[in-house]
DNA sequence: CTCCAAACATGTAGTGACTACAAGATTGGA
DNA sequence: TCCAATCTTGTAGTCACTACATGTTTGGAG
């Protein structure tokens, strides 16, 4: 839904919503997730408490609030020409995403988005929720695709992803460092694309003999 | 530290300590995590809530008080002879723990175990922590194995033995329904068994184009 | 044995997220 | 115009957890 859309009570409600949102989010950033109480939050929103626990059900949803990125691995796979390999679209959908970040204006905002979740325990924790969510999404576009898929391998494809995922946004966090001058961003994206190829090399070819 | 060892101070402290584990496990496994409050805890127990709270930093510290099982993937991985993988150490030592965990006294208890977890999303969340703690070990143990494994490699590593872990746990919970017979049990011993097999296979040579 | 300081247990008072619930205020539609 | 659904608000409470002051036990020094 817009703001253009509903009636005059569903665009208000969005309306206070997107306020709190916003509000909470400014507030987050600046000064950290758990030095804001969800009082300071209705405060500055203007709100009564009871309002941020009726638009939100937990404080975490109030950070969390974007746009569901989570379901993008099982969209990805579900829109994929039959003819492509899962871990190939899964790997384009990965490198678009990271592209998509990469450019120039999403990048500090991305940065202070993560550096807000690493400084928060509960932050941290709702992430590992999303992405078990995020895997469990996979799994059922995985089935449907190909019914003929076993859960048991169903479930590895979707959670060899997560840890792939994972393991690339570490890799992601190391290689650009806060104060990442053009020309190291130009080196980072350069090694974070062969660190992509490696990873999913191993999805699909695995780790050999060597280890 | 076992009570024998120490002074009696601390024999005394270790007792209290084991007393409100106990007890905390007895009404959790009973009654459901989120259903007993830290105060009917310390009641049972006999102490002040303080007291509880000196022994064990959270509530969720009362059910995971057992032994560190998240260090063992990394120290099978430091014990296994030098011309075993890694991949192939990590497989052998998931299977002795399952079959630790298939022998006759211990199944129920764990399967009242998992099911407790399963039911409170404050134990799950709690769980997805200690994996990746799990996660982390593994990747020292990992680096201190072989000092050449880049960092991407190891921990690489680890999240894929992690993934496979996290899916076999689903299939063995799938395959063990809570009223099994010991007929239904042997034929799930094998076939967990395989699926092991299956999921290791994959780490080791990957998904192959098929995927 | 005495006595002190550290360590442990307890009680009180508070904070912060969150719920239940009852009672306004607004709005869509009959 | 007026009712009912919806949204907002305020109050009172629960529960995990912290800060802190006080009481109690214990190991060890003299």
């Amino acid at each position: 839904m817009t703001l253009e859309e509903g009636s005059r009570r569903e665009r208000k409600k969005l309306l206070t919503r997107q306020a709190i949102s916003h509000v909470a989010t400014d507030l987050f950033l600046q000064r950290g997730f758990d030095a804001v109480t969800v009082v300071e939050v209705a405060a500055a929103a203007d709100v009564a408490v009871q309002t941020v626990f009726n638009h939100f059900p937990t404080k975490e949803d109030l950070f969390f609030d974007e746009t569901g990125w989570w379901t993008g691995p099982a969209t990805a796979v579900r829109e994929a020409p039959a003819d492509l390999s899962v871990i190939e679209a899964l790997k384009q959908h990965y490198l678009a995403v990271i592209r998509g970040r990469l450019e120039a204006g999403h990048l500090a905002t991305w940065r202070q988005f993560s550096a807000t979740i690493e400084a928060s325990p509960a932050l941290q924790a709702r992430r590992r929720r999303v992405a078990e969510q995020m895997e469990e999404l996979l799994v059922e576009a995985l089935q449907e695709r190909d019914a003929s898929l076993s859960g048991l391998t169903a479930r590895l494809i979707a959670a060899q992803y997560a840890a792939a995922q994972k393991v690339l946004e570490a890799e992601l966090a190391q290689l650009l460092p806060v104060d990442a001058t053009a020309e190291q961003l130009a080196t980072a994206n350069a090694e974070l694309e062969r660190a992509v190829d490696e990873v999913f090399a191993v999805l699909a070819r695995g780790f050999g003999k060597k280890y």
